[in-house]
DNA sequence: TATTTATTGTGAAACAATTCACATATACAA
DNA sequence: TTGTATATGTGAATTGTTTCACAATAAATA
């Protein structure tokens, strides 16, 4: 009946991202004031199955009250923790290009708990310059500042072309989480992660999908 | 021997993802004059397993030379083929905001064949303004200008709070595929594709590997 | 307090994806 | 030609993920 938590279960990437979603909901369920929810309930909002949540959510504990379902606020609280982000955590943006900018700009990953600390650039019109608040940093200062600054997770968007060399320092400097914007496969250590938004990916999906009249599910 | 096209096989979404790392990673073999490439060196470049690369293609046809390998260009345009992207896709962007903008400026999806042909916005110092020789369209006319200029794909760069309507009107004008940035999950019919670009879910799976020292595969 | 109702938590079953392993085919060298 | 090396294409085996189905349990009701 009792969940303990012997260390090494194998969570997959599916539930891992499904737990994002299910966070989201009940932040907007909360929102809402409702108190609790069921599996099938949120399973609805979500477009999965009852088991799914349920078996999910298993995997970290078990979280429910049988005959009435889960309670929203804590169970929000539950997959923060899992999540890691009931904290701050200090990120860089490297790049304050198109995508850079926007991403500067976006407040609510600060809200989520995401704070943009520094951002960097190489193109000497841009250094110095501010951009919401937080001065452009010359990239050569990059290495000791992530650390002065105890960057935990960088964002990539810079030219592919220099992703490669960009990401070599940012490792040298000890971080271990990246999400990359560059269309190039970085190559990094074992102990480094590495999430890619390719945005090209998805409209190929797209494109498969129409031109072939897919039907997943 | 032969691998005839007998319709519907069940094609997964995880071998449509790798067509499209498959298809990078050809264009730049064709680049280095690469002639032919083998699964393996395939495989080695996209962190893959040779079999699982000579699966993924067994699906649609059989594209290589026993002893030597797959012929890059060929392979190439066999897959351009397979995802439909062997041709132009116009595609509309609603909402020019920080992605939007951000977005309409990157001249790669253009190249790749997904042009983007109308911009909308609903602010009026915005409509009427140029974007990269674009002009911005009151977001009022989108359901007619989408049908006359024969817009297949729709990306969503709009607050969550009018995502929704704004599908809505979208699924009217006929268009079955949508790339959306909005953090909200679209109802939409059954034979409209949605594809969600969520960096937060990104960031919160960053933060949980750091967080539970996650090791994938 | 007893009964009914709702819903969890979870092994087992079903289904899906990946990897193995090898027969088969081709290139190329001798 | 013939032989050797190489690498595909694919059923079968394995591994991973999702769904099923139901005992367990708590809440609500009488
Ligand atoms: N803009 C988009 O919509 C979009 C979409 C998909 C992918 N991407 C990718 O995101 C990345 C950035 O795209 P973008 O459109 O913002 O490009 P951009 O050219 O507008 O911005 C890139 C920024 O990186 C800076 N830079 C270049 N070399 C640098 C270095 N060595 N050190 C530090 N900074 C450096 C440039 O000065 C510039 O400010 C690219 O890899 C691109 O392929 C962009
Ligand atoms: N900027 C980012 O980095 C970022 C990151 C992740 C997700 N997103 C999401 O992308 C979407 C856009 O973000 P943004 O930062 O570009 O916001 P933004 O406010 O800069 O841009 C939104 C644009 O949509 C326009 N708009 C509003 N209502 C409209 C309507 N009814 N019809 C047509 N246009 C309308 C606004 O005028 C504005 O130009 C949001 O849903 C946001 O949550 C943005």
């Amino acid at each position: 009946m009792v969940n303990r938590d012997t260390g090494k279960k194998k969570i997959s990437e599916s539930t891992i991202r499904r737990l994002s979603l299910y966070y989201r909901a009940l932040s907007l369920l909360e929102k809402e004031n409702y108190e609790t929810i069921s599996s099938r309930e949120l399973a609805k909002r979500e477009k999965l199955t009852p088991a799914q949540v349920r078996k999910d959510l298993s995997f970290f504990g078990s979280f429910g009250t049988r005959g009435l379902g889960y309670p929203v606020s804590e169970l929000k609280d539950r997959i923060a923790k899992i999540l890691g982000i009931n904290r701050i955590w200090n990120v860089a943006m490297i790049g304050v290009g198109n995508i850079g900018s926007a991403l500067v700009s976006y407040k609510e990953f600060q809200k989520q708990g995401f704070a943009i600390k520094l951002i960097f650039d190489n193109d000497q019109r841009k250094i110095g310059s501010n951009h919401k608040g937080l001065i452009v940093s010359d990239i050569k200062e990059m290495p000791h500042l992530l650390l002065e600054h105890n960057i935990e997770m960088v964002v990539l968007a810079v030219p592919a072309i220099v992703a490669q060399y960009i990401v070599d320092e940012v490792v040298q400097a000890g971080i271990k989480a990246i999400l990359n914007f560059a269309p190039i496969n970085l190559k990094v250590p074992d102990d480094v992660f590495v999430r890619n938004e390719n945005m090209s990916m998805e409209l190929e999906y797209l494109s498969f999908a129409i031109s072939n009249n897919y039907t997943p599910n």
